[in-house]
DNA sequence: CGCACCTTGTGAATCTCTGCACGAAGTGCG
DNA sequence: CGCACTTCGTGCAGAGATTCACAAGGTGCG
């Protein structure tokens, strides 16, 4: 293949998923380190904050392009500057939170993405006897508003936080009314057009993993270096 | 490594990773067909159902032995039966979990994992005021009892639903209680000592991601020109 | 001003995962 | 019985991710 030769600048080099799916991690790193008034630091100590090494710390900033200064390392302002641009943090996203049961509440009321760029904007619900109710400070919507609570606030996430047997249900509905990207809690697999980009989180799924490591461990015990 | 033979035919081949991070998804279908009275099934079938395509199904079931029939499929009650003796799910875990505030009590309150083999058995926190009130039909212990809640109740995996600044003591701690696998839902970077098993899940990281392909479509739609 | 010392950025080797393609094995109809 | 059809199990090649190791480039002290 061959580029267009556009923006070299620009960025455009494909980022590997694997990188994409760490830049969060270290842009928290970053973001805690400028609090308490750290301005410059190396690929080492950013690598020990994010529980990765060294090497991989290098080489994923070095598809956002290089900006380290060798003998010295990163400046954090400049690096939290390029990673929020290349996640697309520099303005709030405008959230969907569909289902408000224990799980949904218990998101609505999550300070942890508030403060990271992503706003909740809408807590929609099919049950009538919840619709009308408040949560944190939003009032539970009918899913049947779907579309135009999508539209005029301009909501591209949505958040399933829903039984299974009506996830992909509304996952259709979320995405027809415009949404362009889904996190599904909800423990069934949801299939979405190209395009819409889907992830999960399935707790069960989690536990089961952990469950498996730990009836076996993957490490035949020791073997000093 | 030495297979101790813990009991079985092949299945000592170190099954990868990413095959065991979708047994849970395959276990997940199958019980649902089995409810649904169907008894066997293609490999295509189970693809399907698990968002998976159906080379990889077999695969990943290769890793477990080989007991499908060729020309027919697969018998879902012995897949489901070899599947959950891999994961170790023949009997439930104990579950403790630390921090209650949104997001611990939506997770003790969660119907989910209950039914898959994980039983949550206590609820931790360190706030005082927190320490006696019921959620669900367990009462909230204090921290400090936790060497003597995880001893008593044979607690090997905990969940950390607590702020991040605190996500690691609370780690330390369980470890040195004795819980060899660690769930954390806290928004930090957590380690843990060799042959301790740890996932995470992190809202804000995911959000975060999504965001990021949601800046910049990874299939451009390129005009060819 | 030169030299010892850092730390980045990246080519290259390695390991892991994916998906295809096809042989092996079983079924059932005529 | 034989043949067409189905579906598993797996060798292999290619893609992707990780890690090493080192040259390039920059700092600051004497």
């Amino acid at each position: 293949m061959e580029g267009i030769g556009a923006g070299n600048e620009g960025s455009e080099r494909a980022i590997p998923e694997a990188t994409v799916a760490r830049l969060p991690l270290y842009y928290r790193a970053l973001l805690e380190l400028t609090d308490e008034g750290i301005s410059t630091l190396s690929s080492d100590r950013l690598a020990e904050l994010a529980g990765v090494n060294a090497a991989k710390v290098r080489k994923d900033l070095s598809y956002l392009g290089s900006f380290g200064t060798r003998g010295v390392g990163y400046e954090a302002s400049v690096l939290v500057d390029r990673i929020s641009r290349e996640l697309g943090l520099t303005h709030d996203w405008p959230v969907a939170i569909v289902g408000i049961g224990n799980l949904g509440q218990a998101l609505a009321n999550y300070r942890g993405f508030g403060a990271r760029g992503f706003r909740v904007l809408a807590l929609v619900d099919s049950d009538p006897t919840k619709v009308g109710a408040t949560v944190g400070d939003l009032r539970v919507e009918a899913l049947d508003d779907l579309p135009r609570v999508v539209k005029d606030r301009g909501i591209t996430i949505g958040i399933i936080a829903t039984p299974a047997a009506v996830a992909q249900e509304v996952s259709d509905r979320l995405i027809a009314a415009g949404v362009r990207s889904i996190l599904n809690f909800a423990p069934a697999v949801v299939t979405v057009p190209e395009g819409v980009q889907l992830r999960k989180v399935d707790l069960a799924t989690e536990l089961q993993i952990l469950s498996f490591y730990q009836s076996r461990p993957p490490y035949p015990e020791r073997s000093p270096a």
